[in-house]
DNA sequence: CTATGTGAAGAGATTCACAGCG
DNA sequence: CGCTGTGAATCTCTTCACATAG
């Protein structure tokens, strides 16, 4: 129905996949795009997609398809993405500069206004065009940018330490990369990124498929080249 | 037992997750661990770590608990970490480097045996031990390795030719971090971690729950023509 | 009386099939 | 006609409650 009172978490996920596909049709002069092309360039079933769409109200012209610029725009409100978010980062190794200089986010409306570093023969580099700081700064610069987003990408040991100093300056949603579990307060979002989970689950499902003979080849996706 | 019907995906990603914690106290000397205790280091329900762990048959005391190295190398047998992967990493950007030199990956079985990158700058620098090759040598290498797992750190616009390359060499699991959807040929497992899409999900949460005192996502409601 | 292991209920997500609009 | 939008069926995962073993 019309009222939205919560997109599904797994939708949100997808949404933001799509807002990528169309981004690239937009930059090529693409007008319209089906469910069909859509699902195609995105890894997904068409009817799901649809279905995710849903949760916008109708945004589609029947017998017809999707305006790319429309959707795109329409997804990128939804996702809160007319409005720039403030993040920082804590933990300026390998990972952590590598993040800092990664052009994908500021082109999704993330920005860095903060990297700090434990380790004084980080401070002062500059990565991206932003100096990295001490961590006493942490709580200073929260404060005084606002931002609402930490990135940790420290030693396990420390994340706990960093992620309740996040939480008490004012962050509300972490995102993780050091392999443990953390625990914040009730109000601040935590999402988990396990670089060895993935490489442990891909390596599960390559011996869980050499050992069973049954294959089913139910083999949908590679609808060969391009629509 | 050995007679294992199939593990759910996601119980797999959260026996990877269990491993770890269970490694962590097995190093401080602990000897056994209650479901309660580990769920809660491991950010679980307690019922559903105890489900998850029923798919490996009964590896517990009842009245006491789970002896924690017995535990770990149940879990560990199998996620298949008692032979090392062999695995190649494609484009040594920062993000790429990162993952080279990352030692959470060894620790856990996994291990870099090819760097490649295309620039010819990139090309001949050492990474934890290992060279930068040409991607000309890609092929060969697999060969020679027996490598079964490839990661793929290259900008967006390379990453489906060095997919298929990966694919025809041999490789049976890919892990992607570049922003685009891959489409692999049956048998070839691909898993994607895409770093904007987590942030955009972690923005969409925060947003959501802000806005949750009333319920009023009017704002995005189509009164009568939107465009 | 402890804490595991598990069937059954519940919630959520995916897929299907078709109604409805252009 | 084609393609969107959606209710209903299907499937999977999660959570609960309790029987069961130590």
């Amino acid at each position: 129905m019309q009222s939205r009172p919560r997109i599904p978490e797994a939708t949100v996920a997808r949404l933001a996949v799509y807002l990528r596909v169309l981004t690239g049709l937009a930059d090529g002069g693409r007008r319209t795009v089906s469910s069909g092309e859509l699902a195609s360039a995105a890894g997904v079933n068409p009817a799901g997609l649809r279905k995710d769409l849903s949760h916008l109200g109708p945004c589609g012209t029947r017998g017809v398809g999707y305006e790319v610029s429309t959707l795109r725009d329409r997804i990128a409100g939804v996702l809160g993405m007319e409005t720039a978010h403030a993040c920082v980062l804590v933990g300026i190794g390998n990972l952590g500069a590598a993040l800092a200089g990664y052009g994908g986010f500021g082109s999704r409306g993330f920005e860095f206004v903060g990297l700090f570093d434990a380790s004084p023969a980080r401070v002062g580099q500059q990565i991206g065009g932003l100096p990295v700081r001490p961590v006493a700064e942490l709580e200073d610069v929260v404060a005084a940018t606002g931002a609402t987003i930490g990135v940790i990408a420290t030693p396990a040991e420390v994340a706990q330490p960093v992620c309740d100093r996040l939480a008490a300056a004012g962050v509300r949603s972490i995102l993780n990369f050091a392999p443990v579990t953390l625990s914040a307060p009730a109000g601040v979002d935590v999402r988990q990124v396990d670089l060895s989970v993935e490489l442990q689950v891909l390596a599960f499902l390559d011996k869980q498929r050499g050992a069973v003979p049954g294959v089913r080849l139910d083999a949908l996706a590679p609808a060969g080249g391009m629509a």
